[in-house]
DNA sequence: GGCCCCGTTCAGTTGTGCTAAACAAACGTT
DNA sequence: AACGTTTGTTTAGCACAACTGAACGGGGCC
């Protein structure tokens, strides 16, 4: 397959910057557009007359803003996930169980996508956003679960970048904590995306294939004690299983 | 202000239509887009593989996809909604209490967005999709405490598309509708964007200005009887009032 | 009332995003 | 296993559209 990742209409790529600057300021004018992004000012007002018309953008009193039509898009397609569908349920309990936070994520690309989460604590990764793979338990618990040929494609391809001081960097020490997470089925990632934060995951495995993962997290002094952190194992590598048999 | 409705970057509103149709198939190939989008093969390759490099389609075995990076920023745009903030727990108090199904909308442009929802049942609108603002009882709560100049302009900038035959595309019979709404702070919606479908809403008023409402809905069927209809109304009303109160 | 700042508009030109056609690669069928 | 068909990818080239820069207009704040 050749490289797609070429950008090849470069309207589209500065129509997306315009949005992501939109995102990031929560509502911006067109001369801060247009400093921050290096671009005319005409060329950005075109843009933005362009994404309201398109109904991407709204001009709130002079101030350009994002619509809801992402979240629409955002919806919808997590809604068609099959694997949201079948983990939904089995969330909840899971946080219920647990008192914990409880996540489902799934993979795209290199990234590991947070799906879903019950328990709205505050959480390093909120709902929609995406960490490498191999930077926290759900991913891992993912990546563990692939062919020996992707796992090297993962790391040959896009590198093993840190997160903070505990991220495996190393591509021996990786494969060698892969292999452990594929013996017990279990995933923990103590504070590898944030200092005080620990995670237990567990893969949702499909005709072999990893869709996702459930993972349990909370405050590093609240998830502490091997017992405990034994039953949540249990607990959340049995919420994986139910979701897999939803899923055949 | 001018006319910020125009078109003026072509190849963002291709990029955003390809976007579009990606959503609408659940993902789909190359000569597909080409051919119902009325571009080019190369056309279509070259915003496709723009769109992955920037990663908001991803290209899952010889199909393009949509990525969940609308997830994060339809997300991010509604955490940030003090209005969502506020009435978040409200409304799931008000599904509780009713049994039904219960609604947070915000006004965006001429439309009603569904923002938030609690009570998973079928329900004609999906969240994050919008209804015009004269078409559901939610909107019409909202258009009702705007001033007579905002309405005024609503109705000729907009017109009153019809939706079912109950949908009011009268100006002067939607005006005294809405003064009546105005009067009892609280909407009612027989029908009018789903045949049996049901709804009472009632408007979020902050400083003067309408800034959402929230709604009970359900089928027709369950939507019966003079003392339940109160019962929720007065349930609803009293619901936005605490948002009201949050708000300040 | 004057200033300044910001959004909008306007023409010109370069660069680029299209079309069309050839190429490659992956099926399914015989 | 080899063909044909279908699909994704690449390439060349031209017309046009998406940028720049400067001028216009209007609102707000001293």
């Amino acid at each position: 397959m050749g490289n797609t990742d070429t950008i090849a209409v470069q309207a589209t790529a500065t129509s997306f910057r315009i949005v992501e600057e939109l995102y990031d300021r929560d509502g911006s004018g067109v001369t801060e557009l247009a400093d921050t992004l290096d671009v005319s000012k005409s060329a950005v007002h075109n843009h933005l007359s362009t994404l309201c018309a398109l109904g991407y953008v709204t001009n709130a009193g002079g101030t350009y803003e994002l619509t809801h039509q992402f979240l629409r898009i955002g919806f919808g397609t997590r809604e068609r996930n099959p694997v949201y569908h079948a983990a939904r349920s089995e969330v909840r309990m899971l946080a219920r169980n647990t008192g914990a936070v409880a996540n489902l994520v799934v993979p795209e690309d290199a990234e590991a996508v947070y799906l879903h989460r019950i328990g709205a604590r505050d959480h390093p990764v909120p709902v929609g956003d995406s960490v490498r793979l191999h930077a926290a338990a759900a991913g891992k618990a993912i990546l563990a679960f692939r062919s020996r040929e992707r796992i090297d494609e993962y790391v040959s391809r896009y590198g093993l970048d840190r997160k903070t001081d505990r991220t495996a960097t190393d591509p021996a020490t990786l494969r060698s904590e892969l292999r452990s997470i594929r013996d017990r089925n279990i995933a923990f990632d103590r504070g590898e995306l944030d200092e005080n934060w620990q995670c237990v995951a567990s893969p949702i495995v499909v005709d072999g294939d990893p869709v996702g993962a459930v993972s349990v997290s909370g405050p590093s002094d609240e998830m502490q004690g091997k017992r405990l952190e034994e039953d949540t194992a249990g607990l959340v590598s049995s919420a994986a299983k139910t979701i897999e048999l939803e899923l055949l």
